[in-house]
DNA sequence: CTAGGGTTAG
């Protein structure tokens, strides 16, 4: 400290002489920031700067200062210069940075207003406070107002022009820096990186006099996100020959690269590098090994460096959480998840957002209210990252009444949050719904794009909304300029063909711009199977497997069309034609979770435990439906046998299966989930619409294009599917 | 720890 601690005596003397100056003072002496004194002080402008600039008072309360901000109580600072007789201007922009990271700009503003006295550093850090809080306008005036700026404050403008997207900005304003420092020379580099003008960013990058370990690294991080990793790793091995030693964030972006670019050699290398140099503490190069590993597919190298990590943070946790996800391993996801809260390590957004991904994965709803629940606890439930995975949750695990509460409380919604909720309406057959979501995205302003397109699509699709689609189709190719590609054509040939406007549909296929992939045509053709059309099928067959010879789905969807018309002869030839070309029918299977404790059923199946008690179940519901009057529907029995055996092979399709021992498990009146791999059977709907009523509960089916709730007698597909 | 630059998890 290069100023001495004033003496008690020294103080005394201060502190008479300016009550003397003062005597109105002592009364306001207890009052925070003085600012009608501070007006009268301006009369004496000499005297008030050598009070606020001396040393001596920031010596003894800047700590105190200190503490209130970092424990993020900024009014406290205000107690500690209450008793201040002289704030400073050092004091003052510690205070003025307090309130603005504290979001409060108002405040800190008011400060920087009454603050007599104001250096360059007050100044800087008001402009920077004004960007924290998203004021650029008001950071522009005060810079504009500013009265020598220097280097730092141009600094500040130009990452706040990148940060707030305006990258044209701050380049013309590090074009008339009159003086530019490496920092700046970095800031700009960034700017472009963060703003995808990575190439300027490369031709800034040569034109630096004499780069540093920053431009380095920016430059590395910045190929490596705007997806140039192998030019990344380039420039990290030109960084080795150059000279300069990489530190901690530079081998977090390289390893980071090396994951995107499936380098896993070079990764190897890094990580011999972050063992020898000890590297390895940082928690950031820790986590991009881990994700680095994860990304190369050797969780267990994953699993390893984090039982090796000195400390287990949020970062070094999550990073293992994701890494489970992406590898398929959810439940070992979760225990991690789990694990950081009995640990109490507090999970942040990006772990939630694992985690929920994780709990979908799990197709478990029971998870993911475990999960939700604490992101309520840490007010993360209507942060819109975490808000959209649980929408996206709860979609997926059925209750499409609990995602529309989430998306409800999410108040910065972003295109993420609507498209979610869009398709979650399209699964559940919430066309209406979708609509009115659709309208109020144009009345609020917020842009749709191809994939709000393909949602609304298929919600039309999965409502039977004939003339809503084909408007949005219109909409969407004449008034945006969202580029319509093969998904959205298919989604509309399903709108069409489903509701039986086939040739419609056709007209689409044969005139659409783009060349039509089997993807379209596949619509094209399951329109074909609901319909009956066998010519247009057989035409639609043949363009599909001269695009993709081994779609098994073309054959079966033909081979079911030709059954239901009792056209066997062309049954069992298609049959042969499979087997000849090695194509498998997939086995149609329903599985259902109980306490974490995934069943699985195939038709016919007697494998389950408690199978006696399942097959029991399903006789006594057999007979309930018999009384209702049920008439099991052949033609969805698309084998060549007799009629009775055909209804036996209809009551134990594994959907069937599936509910009844939902049904037999599971608390009365509670709602049963089952989730099938292909299409629901025309027949089990209809039956499992009276076995809801029968049960007096709610089923819902989850096939493998929507859901379906099953509630006293009717389902919410509305027999539209 | 009074102002400006690079890093992680999706």
């Amino acid at each position: 400290m290069s100023h001495p601690s004033p003496s008690a005596a020294e103080e005394g003397v201060v502190m008479i002489s300016f009550r003397a100056t003062f005597p109105s003072l002592r009364r306001t002496r207890t009052r925070s920031f003085p600012s009608s004194w501070l007006g009268s002080c301006g009369t004496s402008a000499q005297l008030c700067k050598r009070f606020f600039n001396r040393a001596s008072y920031a010596a003894r309360d800047g700590p105190a200062v200190s503490a209130h901000l970092r424990n993020g109580d900024p009014d406290g600072t205000r107690e500690v210069l209450g008793t201040f007789r002289f704030p400073d201007v050092r004091s003052v922009t510690k205070m003025i940075a307090g309130r603005s990271q504290n979001g409060r700009l108002g405040d800190a503003l008011k400060l920087f207003y009454e603050t007599p006295v104001r250096d360059s550093i007050c100044w800087s850090t008001m402009i920077k406070g004004c960007l924290d809080c998203g004021d650029l306008m008001k950071a522009q005036e005060l810079f504009d107002k500013m009265p020598e700026p220097n280097v730092v404050s141009w600094t500040v403008m130009i990452d706040g022009f990148s940060r707030f997207g305006q990258v044209e900005r701050a380049e013309k304003f590090f074009e008339q820096m009159p003086i530019v420092d490496l920092t700046a020379w970095n800031t700009m580099l960034h700017g472009y990186c963060e703003n995808a003008r990575v190439y300027d960013a490369v031709k800034l990058f040569e034109q630096i006099p004499s780069r540093d370990v920053v431009s380095w690294t920016s430059m590395i991080g910045g190929l490596d996100q705007n997806g140039k990793c192998e030019e990344a790793l380039v420039v990290f091995k030109r960084m080795f020959e150059s000279g300069i030693a990489p530190n901690a964030s530079t081998l977090t972006c390289a390893l980071s690269a090396c994951a995107n670019a499936l380098s896993f050699p070079l990764g190897v290398q890094i990580h011999c590098h972050v063992f020898k140099s000890g590297f390895c503490l940082s928690v950031f190069v820790c986590a991009s090994l881990i994700t680095f590993y994860a990304k190369c597919k050797r969780i267990e190298k994953s699993t390893q460096v984090f039982n090796e990590a000195v400390s287990r943070n949020v970062v070094i946790c999550t990073a293992l959480l994701t890494g489970y996800g992406s590898n398929g391993r959810h439940e070992d996801g979760l225990k991690v998840f789990s694990d950081m809260i009995r640990k109490s390590v507090l999970p942040n957004q990006s772990s939630f957002v694992s985690a929920l991904n994780s709990c979908c994965g799990l197709e478990s709803l029971d998870r993911g209210k475990e999960v939700h629940a604490p992101a309520v606890k840490q007010k993360l439930g209507c942060d819109v990252f975490v808000g959209n995975s649980l929408i996206v949750m709860y979609n997926k695990c059925g209750v499409i009444d609990d995602a529309v509460a989430v998306f409800k409380r999410i108040r910065k919604k972003n295109i993420v949050t609507w498209n979610a909720i869009v398709c979650g309406c399209a699964q559940h057959g919430r066309g209406m719904w979708a609509m009115e979501l659709f309208s109020q995205m144009i009345r609020g302003l917020v842009q749709p794009d191809e994939i709000t397109l393909t949602g609304l699509l298929s919600s039309c699709n999965h409502s039977g909304m004939l003339q809503k689609g084909r408007c949005l189709f219109r909409y969407f190719s004449e008034n945006t300029s969202i580029e319509l590609k093969h998904e959205h054509y298919a989604c509309m040939v399903d709108v069409l063909g489903r509701y039986g406007k086939l040739e419609e549909a056709e007209d689409l296929v044969r005139n659409m711009p783009l060349k039509a992939n089997s993807i379209v045509w596949l619509a094209l053709l399951s329109s074909c199977r609901m319909h009956s059309n066998i010519d247009l099928a057989e035409r639609a067959t043949n363009y599909i497997l001269e695009l993709e010879p081994h779609c098994s789905a073309a054959y079966v969807l033909l081979s079911n069309l030709y059954a239901s018309a009792n056209r066997w002869g062309e049954v069992s030839r298609l049959r042969v034609t499979m087997r000849d070309r090695g194509i498998v029918k997939q086995l149609g299977s329903s599985w259902v979770t109980i306490k974490g404790q995934k069943h699985l059923f195939l038709p016919g199946d007697k494998s389950h435990p408690l199978s006696e008690n399942i097959y029991w179940k399903l006789d006594w519901l057999k007979m309930k439906l018999k009384e209702l009057g049920h008439v099991p529907d052949k033609r969805f029995s698309l084998h060549d046998v007799e009629d009775e055996q055909k209804e036996e092979l209809l009551f134990y399709h594994s959907e069937r299966l599936a509910v009844a021992f939902a049904l037999i498990s599971t608390v009365e009146g509670s709602t049963v989930t089952v989730m099938k791999n292909l299409r629901i059977c025309g027949d089990c709907h209809s039956a499992i619409k009276l076995i809801a009523k029968i049960v007096d509960r709610e089923i819902v089916v989850r096939d493998s294009s929507r859901f379906h709730h099953f509630r006293s007698g009717i389902c919410s597909c509305g027999d539209y599917w």
